[in-house]
DNA sequence: CACAATTGAGTTGTGCGCAACTGAATAGTA
DNA sequence: TACTATTCAGTTGCGCACAACTCAATTGTG
């Protein structure tokens, strides 16, 4: 049916839908970075950050669901924000497998200066809210969509070829 | 005008862009990863390869302006390529700063491999080619609007606040 | 209860991305 | 023609992402 389209297109890098993605997020990233230097927070610091304002105490495992990381990648950032004082570390009780993390004092405070951060992005950035909103449900379906493929063998539909 | 929406609600998860951006580049990188690795190579080296199938012998400059990556990136990447013997390095004759890298013969034979790499990715994720088009186009326009932000001091306009 | 399997956090190693820097080559200018 | 400024590639250092691994704690099963 579909004719396939010459694949040397679909080797041109402005046909690739990921390089598009990355250099979004590498764009936003930057705009991020500039608005974080104050709060000396990177950017998964920060969305770290605003998973416990926003849940209070988690485990380590449980705030890698949230921010679709793995112990890998959070030990050092936890450990990193933890010798900033921003959050403190601890052996749950009930399982002695889990540590805690919750925010310091210092931490409920960067709140406040935190809340100026998406004001300066939208801000800088110029784009329309609802828009936002929008490419932020595709972008949520999309990533839905590919954690589903990358986890089974073959998505796109049980009868495909 | 818009009523400023609660300041509490802009610091949640599930409210940032840049966040679902994040992820599903990752989610897409996921895939790639699969796909790639018969070819031993990693996504940006992919990317650089792309670019040097199109457009022939490129100086580190250009290939950098083309996917968007500095010196300190591109140098350490092509010379894993080059030591996977798919690329070679030479100085420029006309401007000895400059270095030009073009593929190697197991460079160029490594581009029919890569031909069923876009196929395999379309595959597993099952996108619409209409929607994977629309989302590249949006994306590129908020890239470079993301760019322009970063460079220019403040973007969103002559009149913003 | 004993013991294998699983779970949770951490470590190690590799590669990407970026800032800040070095050093050589070229361009621009007094 | 000297001399400064810029350009280009590369290096260093740091943080993130991920795979593969370790080790202790817990769970499940006989």
């Amino acid at each position: 049916m579909t004719t396939t389209p010459d694949a040397e297109d679909l080797l041109r890098l402005e046909h690739q839908v990921c390089f598009a993605l990355h250099n979004a997020t590498r764009a936003f990233g930057g705009i991020y970075r500039d608005a974080l230097k104050d709060l000396g927070l990177t950017y998964p610091q920060y969305l770290a950050m605003i998973a416990l304002w926003q849940h209070g105490e988690l485990t380590v495992k449980r705030l890698g669901e949230l921010l679709r990381l793995d112990s890998g990648t959070l030990s050092p950032l936890l450990k990193r924000l933890e010798t900033a004082g921003l959050v403190v570390r601890e052996r749950s009780a009930l399982d002695e497998r889990s540590v805690l993390v919750r925010t310091t004092a210092a931490g409920e405070a960067l709140r406040a200066e935190a809340q100026s951060v998406p004001v300066t992005v939208a801000r800088r950035t110029g784009l329309d809210p609802s828009d936002l909103r929008e490419l932020r449900a595709l972008l949520g379906r999309l990533t839905d969509r590919l954690d589903a493929a990358g986890a089974g063998a073959d998505a796109a539909g049980p009868t495909d070829c």
